[in-house]
DNA sequence: ACAAAAGTGTTTGAGTTACACCCATGT
DNA sequence: ACATGGGTGTAACTCAAACACTTTTGT
């Protein structure tokens, strides 16, 4: 952005272009096991791998843009206006590609229980896989998901972000579920529920509404997200390994 | 990254070209005052404007590596490698520079407490300059700025990140003045203290050693980083707004 | 009746805050 | 002597983990 590179003159096509792309890593929750959006490669390189779906950024719109249009594309859902869309990162490493220099902007999308995945505009195969059965994606995409599902992981921590994986209604104990799949770990449903209820503009009420829990239990009543997006002080995930620590 | 885009074939120059910059947010403390390093512009447009130092990808190099090449040559220190530089995000809104399309990608680098700056390889001059008092910068580059700060306070609270502010042997004094500085309160010396000695690998003894705190006070122990990166339990900025707490 | 999940209550203990107090140095 | 910052001790408080217990459903 400064002119301290080595072309003063903006001579736009003096250098190799670099290509933009966005790459997507959207997360789903269904069946009680964290899912990722895939499309399978048509041609060389990495032809019939599974990759993250993405593409090039148009010459009007910005990354987050070519992401959301991605998204809707891949998804086809129809309002993708509320999804959750956050920039991860950006890869940059000469060589990811290895026809020429892709500068990728990597999203991480979160969807409510997904409708079914297809193709896209295009021939491309598409579907939801459990996270960790995909084996090796295509270009460096293994990383870029891995990165992803750190990130959303470590978000649940500090932000009401857990919301976006549940429909417009749900129980506290599906929003529970959002927290025990992405983290892998069991929470008390009791120290959960008033932790939710103690932080304001995370959830909300459904007035009278209750639903039954697939059959089993007492039935549960109905939440809203409310419009709270950080979560002070933060919903910490429970030590992996209880860590040794010394005592003066 | 996939082949969802409108090309196919990847024909290199059938499409408006990318230029793919790096603006660096480099921060440092001086006196007592969180400084951030900026350049001033010597021509169009913004000229004589400061900006965020930063510049074109090379061919052959990532985003990294370009941000870490150029804090090299506008700080002019010599061993760059040991800096903390952490990838911020993208901004690539069309118009953001209004010669032609400029994907950016963002970093923030956190150095010591800084030697001179000076100009880089080129005649742009360089500056240290108090954060605040900088006035508009050009480009977007306010905003950058502005998330760069957000996300360095942030990341104090559960990194140990605060190091890379610090010279290689420091005191706990120094180290809270980061805290202080970065977040603008005031925090309690003894509180603080324990906090960081009871983390295990936020910093270690330097045997014997002790430092004169310019003069005024008992000499402080001298410590050194640790190997440890992330904060359990995170150390939590005090609450912005004082909450009413009933006094004993 | 029993299992299962929702929801409430209570005990306990770890961690933080606030502040009192001593220590070692420069002026 | 006194101011200044380093360093230790401690009581009060807050919060969350753990778990017992009641409620309401389906089988």
């Amino acid at each position: 952005m400064s002119d301290n590179g080595p072309v003063a003159g903006y001579d736009k096509h003096a250098y190799e272009p670099f290509a933009v792309t966005v790459d997507l890593a959207v997360f789903t929750l269904r069946a009680g096991r964290l899912h990722i959006l895939l499309v399978e490669r048509g041609h060389e390189p990495y032809a019939g791998r599974w990759a993250l779906p993405g593409g090039f950024l148009e010459p009007h719109e910005s990354a987050e843009g070519a992401a959301r249009r991605e998204l809707a594309e891949e998804t086809g859902l129809a309002d993708v206006a509320g999804l959750h869309l956050e920039q991860l990162r950006t890869y940059s490493e000469p060589g990811r590609d290895p026809r020429m220099r892709v500068v990728s902007v990597a999203f991480a999308a979160l969807v409510p229980d997904a409708p079914q995945a297809h193709g896209g505009g295009d021939a491309a195969r598409a579907a939801w896989l459990p996270y960790g059965t995909q084996g090796p994606l295509a270009f460096d995409h293994d990383r870029i998901l891995a990165d992803a599902q750190i990130r959303v992981g470590g978000k649940l921590e500090y932000t009401c972000l857990a919301t976006a994986f549940c429909p417009p209604e749900f129980t506290l104990g599906e929003l529970r579920q959002v927290y025990e799949v992405v983290w892998g770990t069991d929470l008390d449903p009791a120290n959960f529920r008033r932790k939710v209820l103690a932080t304001p503009g995370f959830v909300e009420r459904v007035p009278g509404a209750s639903r039954l829990t697939g059959g089993r239990g007492k039935p549960a009543a109905l939440f809203r997200a409310g419009d709270a997006t950080s979560l002070h002080p933060p919903l910490l995930r429970p030590a992996h390994e209880p860590t040794e620590r010394p005592r003066r």
